[in-house]
DNA sequence: CAGACTTTACCGTCCGGACAGACGGGTATT
DNA sequence: AATACCCGTCTGTCCGGACGGTAAAGTCTG
């Protein structure tokens, strides 16, 4: 494995078990099996780390749900349940990507700018390439970022049977346009 | 104005402005108008600043949602009701309460603890005493935590338009159970 | 040899917290 | 009324340690 991933992998590693304060340049160095001047030839600085740690895992992330969205047949919406169906349960790379979320807007709000971006590529894509209405669009993107958020701060988190029972909820409004009157009868 | 208010209001202050990592003794305190034995005089640690915002700002949020709640003429739901409405646009406590816990997580993650404890009040109230089935009870947490987020962290925040149309489609999905199709067709 | 990679040693700064008092408004004692 | 005392509030200064980053030298490989 490269070193440059191992550092990366560490500096995940690190926030997720001691949290983002303890996220230092001697730590991950260590973690990574690297000294500091190691780290440092990799990355040039803190900020630098934490823009790689963002690239990796927006790349991760953005590809897993094409991949996802091409898998799903459905007359539209396609990228919306795709969406929905990522934070079902939480998965090492949605985990991984708030923290790393995390970590950027505690060291330096604007480290966040490329991942605004691509937030918005997909806002996009949901309002105008998914066949769907863009209320509908909008609301599984924040149902989605919803339970996200809640993962990430653990507030009160949802069982699996209750996350489910909403997303499902949430597609059937999607996917189902017309026959919204099913879906409710049916979540009862 | 009390200097412990004025201490506070001058943390949050340094947070929104110059960002979490900015979140220091001595800048809180130059902003509070004190020196920094001060500062420590009424809050005995960074922990205990933190502690002291959270436990003011969480307040407030739970009494404005009672408020609002209370005011709200509906069969079932008005808690759920009252938590759509205060997402509607970004107010201050709203904001205050972000970047109160994204401090709190950056600084040691156990200081959420009480946080969370008043989330699964809020959670337990949905769920049991709104009168609401489960899964649209918890729909309503989950949109609301979702557009709270996407304004912590600028993810490609809807606008004022869109955001009110999707907390529309929710409220009529809560209040109106049976007639979803009604529903469906005017959010076109 | 050259260049990519890694190490060791070091520095200046900043930060959280401790501390020793100063100030000032009560309050009790004389 | 004057004195002495206390205590809540606040000041300014100091310290030890951690942290981000630099510099230069060394190693390994093609």
């Amino acid at each position: 494995m490269l070193t440059r991933d191992r550092i990366l992998q560490a500096a995940t590693e690190v926030i997720k078990q001691e949290g983002v304060s303890s996220l230092t340049l001697d730590k991950v160095a260590a973690r990574a099996g690297v000294s500091k001047g190691g780290f440092l030839y990799h990355f040039g600085s803190k900020d630098a780390l934490i823009i790689g740690l963002l690239n990796q895992v927006m790349g991760v992330l953005d590809t897993e749900l094409n991949v996802l969205a091409d898998g799903i047949d459905a007359r539209q919406g396609a990228f919306a349940l795709a969406y929905l169906e990522y934070v079902q349960e939480p998965t090492k790379a949605a985990t991984d990507t708030a923290v790393s979320i995390l970590a950027a807007a505690a060291v330096d709000d604007d480290l966040l700018d490329s991942t605004r971006a691509t937030f918005q590529r997909w806002q996009d894509r949901l309002r105008h390439d998914d066949g769907l209405d863009e209320t509908e669009a909008l609301l599984a993107r924040v149902v989605g970022d919803g339970l996200w958020l809640i993962d990430l701060f653990g507030l009160a988190p949802p069982t699996a049977d209750e996350r489910r029972k909403v997303l499902d909820l949430v597609s059937n409004l999607i996917t189902d346009h017309g026959a919204a009157r099913d879906l409710v009868d049916s979540a009862e």
